[in-house]
RNA sequence: GGGCCUGUAGCUCAAUUGGUUAGAGCAGAGCGCUCAUAACGCUUUGGUUGGGGGUUCAAGUCCCUCCGGGCCUACCA
């Protein structure tokens, strides 16, 4: 047994996300907390919302509520969806927590102390009508090269090129249409990376074995161009955590508050420690998965984001626990996914494009979802959406290759045994046949799952259900009954069994139907199994069960039009 | 512009990192079974691995080139 910390890439707070924000980390993430449990590994699994940031002060305005108001209501709705999906959090925290205010404080007095932050003035753009500076994005104007009266400030999105606010024509306000704009002096503070990029460097070198995703994208901010360069970490808004060098001000940084970048990845730790505070336990019980001279040397820490995420994670947030110089726990392994997307196109939280998690727990339960998403990862490139893909692969998988054995094997012993698990006979040569395959599969499926290769562990679960039909294709029991009803007995003992093993094995991917299962079968026996003839013996002669109702109710072609066509615009 | 990823059966993906005859699922065809959610099992059709050139005893895999798709490029997160 090891002890194991997962974190999910946090999500943001400006509204409910789509399924392509939950394939890409909180899902994953889950899969692999559920399984390591299941092997028995001490797992701390967190997750928080990120809450702080231009974006997240619109999102406040547009619904006319103050902005911390709106981020704890909808951090309460983040929190009731991630249930809903089964998301089993240790703890589901906020960056706006106290904890990552004194924190992140903290990080960035130890990062000054150790010559790593330096002040840079800078001229930005500043709105007196909107009341402040404006990010690049948020300036609209004429592109000066391409004469797109829509381009933005850090690009035009008509013909690409790469713009400063500053050349844009007759140039407004995003927010508020106002053409006053000026360009003010304004001081911040910068990460020095450039500092630390030999650290880094070797650091990323040092990880041969995590995807080419993640460190691809690590190696070419860290060579392109001047290399790793340094990188704003204050910003002059009101929402966010005040700039301070620990506990004490910070002179000519007044008003200003941390750029959300640099306190979210460090919610990851603060996060522990409201987990901590929340169960009641003290700060060593939360050092011991984060501080390497507090136990933490032995932990192993796993991280799964977009790919969008990579840089933030590989480069910045390793500098500011390098940086610190104090004996931070880093990440071990970074698993990063693709894009999900969605007929098409892509998911879009800002057009309301694809389907949302609220709007997918009301047609459909969690496990459905659970396991097509994670069957089709975007692993090794983006993946599509489709209805028609959706609704097959969930209806042969799950309805049809696990359900329906579910079915027979229970409806079969009720009518020929009655529902207690039969007497009688040994286990024959067919069932000699599957425990073998089982033992070969049971040890891929393991593989798959401890070197987090989402898709193939998904396939070959599926293949130890396809397993099972097999057998009883080749045992026959329904055939053998009428000659040899020991043979039978036999046999069918095995398939109930069987069952038991599929709600253990397959709990990570889907744990509802994994529960229906256990709990149809009369137990909680959840033991990993190790050897396969003693896991499908667990269940002995004369042990009750009960037939479930319909595991996966199939989706139908009425079901899935409708769909296809409620979900085909955006929803505002 | 620069960089990274990607292109394999009608569709979605594998291929132990250069090593026998490129494999699965879905879809299609045929057969079998009747316990079961019209479900299950078996067999089977289907490929010049995007095009071209090169290295090698050997290339889906390495190199060059062309074509297509995606992402990133530092103030969206």
């Amino acid at each position: 047994m090891s002890r194991i910390l997962i974190t999910s890439a946090l999500p943001y707070i400006n509204g409910i996300k789509h399924l392509g924000n939950l394939v890409g980390s909180q899902l994953p993430a889950d899969l692999y907390a559920r399984y390591c449990r299941a092997r028995g590994h001490e797992v701390l699994f967190l997750c928080a919302t990120d809450e702080h940031g231009t974006p997240a002060e619109l999102a406040a305005a547009k619904a006319d509520m103050p902005v911390d108001a709106y981020c704890s209501q909808m951090h309460r709705t983040q929190a009731r969806l991630a249930a809903g999906f089964g998301l089993s959090f240790d703890h589901f925290g906020r960056s706006s927590s106290p904890q990552n205010h004194r924190l992140t404080q903290y990080f960035a007095g130890r990062l000054a102390e150790n010559g790593y932050i330096s002040e840079v003035s800078e001229k930005m753009v500043y709105s007196p009508a909107d009341g402040r500076f404006l990010p690049d994005r948020y300036i609209e104007g004429t592109c000066p090269n391409c004469g797109y009266d829509r381009a933005r400030g850090d690009q035009c999105e008509n013909c690409t090129k790469q713009l400063d606010p500053t050349d844009l024509l007759e140039p407004r306000s995003a927010i508020s249409g106002a053409t006053d704009l000026e360009v003010r002096e304004t001081k911040h503070l910068f990460l020095r990376q450039s500092a630390l990029k030999d650290d880094i460097d070797s650091w990323i070198d040092s990880k041969a074995d995590w995807p080419v995703l993640t460190t691809s994208i690590a190696k070419k901010w860290l060579h392109d161009g001047d290399g790793l360069q340094d990188r704003g970490i204050t910003r002059d808004l009101d929402w966010g955590i005040p700039v301070k060098k620990g506990d004490e001000s910070w002179p000519g940084m007044e008003g200003k508050v941390f750029y959300v970048w640099f306190d979210a990845p460090i919610e990851y730790i603060a996060c522990a420690a409201e987990w901590a505070e929340a169960q009641g336990k003290d700060e060593e019980d939360w050092w011991r998965w984060w501080r390497t001279d507090a136990g933490a040397e032995d932990v192993r820490y796993v991280q799964f984001m977009g790919k969008d995420n990579v840089p933030f994670h590989t480069l910045t947030f390793p500098s500011t626990l390098i940086g610190s110089r104090d004996p931070w726990k880093l990440v071990d392994y970074i698993k990063s996914f693709n894009y999900l997307n969605y007929d098409g196109g892509q998911f879009s939280t800002s057009q309301g494009r694809g389907i949302f998690q609220d709007d997918a727990l009301e047609i459909l339960p969690a496990d459905y979802w659970r396991w097509w998403l994670l069957s089709n990862a975007p692993e090794s490139s983006d993946s599509e959406f489709t209805w028609e893909k959706f609704q097959t692969g969930v209806n042969k998988d799950l309805a049809d290759v696990l359900g329906n054995f579910v079915s027979r094997v229970t409806k079969f012993c009720r009518s020929k045994f009655g529902e207690e698990v039969p007497e009688g006979g040994e286990i024959t040569e067919d069932g000699r046949r599957l425990i073998g395959e089982l033992n070969t599969r049971l040890a891929t499926y393991v593989g798959h799952m401890d070197a987090i290769e989402v898709r193939k562990a998904a396939a070959e679960l599926r293949a130890i259900w396809v397993a099972g039909n097999e057998f009883l294709q080749t045992a026959a029991p329904w055939t053998s009954f009428k000659t040899d009803p020991e043979r039978a007995a036999a046999d069918i003992r095995l398939a109930l069994n069987l069952i038991r093993v599929y709600a253990v094995l397959s709990a990570p991917f889907i744990p509802g139907a994994a529960a229906t299962l256990l709990e149809a079968m009369c137990t909680d026996d959840t033991g990993w199994p190790s050897d396969m003839e003693a896991a499908l013996a667990v269940l002995e002669a004369g042990h009750g069960f009960s037939v479930p109702d319909t595991l996966f109710a199939k989706i139908g072609d009425e079901d899935r039009e409708g769909w296809e066509v409620r979900f085909a615009g955006g929803r505002g």
